[in-house]
DNA sequence: TCGCGCGCTTGATCTGGGTCAAGGATGACC
DNA sequence: GGTCATCCTTGACCCAGATCAAGCGCGCGA
């Protein structure tokens, strides 16, 4: 099967793409050294398991590029994913043995990877990145919590539009592509994914896209390349506020 | 109307209720002695609105006892609980303005606040703070992933479930009464205030109380005194695995 | 003591989204 | 170029839970 591979050739953190937004955001030369130190690359192809639920964990890490899902599933086999992680974004969870979640690579996968007993340690010694990871975790509860409003009552419709949204803005503040006009991204999500995520069946999805289709909401080319003309409709046909900071 | 008010009488932190649960469990006595100062307690009548979604907010705290929730409404009115506050859980978020949420008093309530300016100024200096704020905010994450699968895919009876295990768990955890045999408590919610968390209609709550009242899963007193004779029958209603530590 | 309101229950009916089923498109591999 | 698998779409039907509606019971204020 597929075989994950450790990147041996370490990447200098100066020049990290995604050195801004990541736990070491805050870092200090002398500390990224340290943190240099204790690092490595790990790649996963797409549609592997990074970790499984319960499994133990030896290490935390950020999400250099790809996209990764995380997902909790029931005895009988109903799955709803918990989170979206997306380049800079931050897997594992400092003082706690195993992972609640599966991890799944829904892209190729590269992970610049810390040894959890010397991360912790290093968080100990080094407030920049305790600092840093929590305001990541606030930002990241906060997404939780707006995801929350969105499976217990909105619409299929408004949480397809929901999503868009989200990966369309997400999509746009990591390309710094200007938001007026037209917007264009790719769906990195599979139809049963995004049901997944929505709490729907893939042939919801399917149809509720179709539907924003005929209805011009989106346009589409393929089944995955999206282009929003309008995003102020986008948001409304999501309900929400169409004020909604464009610019996270 | 109700009218907030301010006690002013300062409790002693050694002997709070709450000490070693919220975010000064760490704190050593020096740190606590400086807490003290920057600290002060608010009351608030059941029903009264603590803060709104938007407004400005210039403090944090916990809730030191007494119930309230948070909660996201949408222009059209449809609402949402997005977490439900228990003494000893912290409210407000360092280094944001506004709230995103109403918050609201369930219950009468009592809260230790901290002015936001110098708490943030303390958890600079502070690290037994930060940590232990890191860790608070980590196990809220964790439990609204885990609401996230109640929401997205959870049936109407297995949510109602769901909601009373988790109840029965917080109350016995905080009363330290033994587990074993019948658990016994008070649902703090109205049944509109169980729909909003649930994403469900006040209706279907009650027809599913009903309904596993007449399963004998759990058992009535009144409208809100509830007996489970059994919790593990009630952890499968829930859809859970019947091993999900009883020790939180 | 009465009456009123709020929180709750229960019934009847409707409907959004699930389920089951049948293909269609695309791309990888032989 | 054909086969196969994966991903997606669309249709027909069904059901869990929403909606609409009526009424109960308890606590509180007059």
């Amino acid at each position: 099967m597929l075989k994950e591979e450790t990147v041996s050739h370490n990447h200098n953190c100066e020049e990290c793409p995604i050195r801004h937004r990541a736990v070491c955001a805050r870092c200090e030369t002398d500390e990224l050294e340290r943190l240099e130190e204790i690092k490595y690359y790990r790649s996963f192809e797409a549609g592997q398991t990074v970790i499984w639920s319960g499994d133990k964990m030896d290490f935390v890490g950020s999400v250099v590029s790809g996209i990764a899902t995380l997902t909790q599933t029931m005895e009988d086999g109903r799955t709803q994913m918990v989170g979206l992680l997306l380049p800079s974004d931050f897997v594992g969870r400092p003082g706690r043995e195993g992972s609640a979640y599966d991890v799944v690579a829904t892209t190729d996968l590269v992970m610049c990877c810390f040894r959890k007993k010397p991360f912790e340690q290093m968080m100990e010694r080094t407030p920049h990145i305790a600092q840093r990871l929590l305001e990541m975790t606030l930002d990241e509860l906060d997404a939780a919590r707006e995801w929350m409003l969105v499976l217990g009552r909105k619409t299929a419709r408004e949480k397809i539009a929901s999503l868009l949204s989200i990966i369309a803005r997400r999509d746009a503040s990591l390309n710094l592509r200007p938001t007026q006009g037209a917007l264009v991204f790719d769906l990195p999500l599979t139809r049963e994914a995004m049901a997944d995520y929505l709490g729907l069946t893939l042939e919801t999805v399917s149809r509720q896209i179709s539907a924003l289709k005929r209805d011009g909401v989106i346009h589409l080319e393929g089944k995955r390349h999206v282009t929003v003309p309008d995003f102020t409709r986008l948001m409304e046909e999501a309900g929400d506020d169409a004020d909604g900071g464009m610019l996270a």
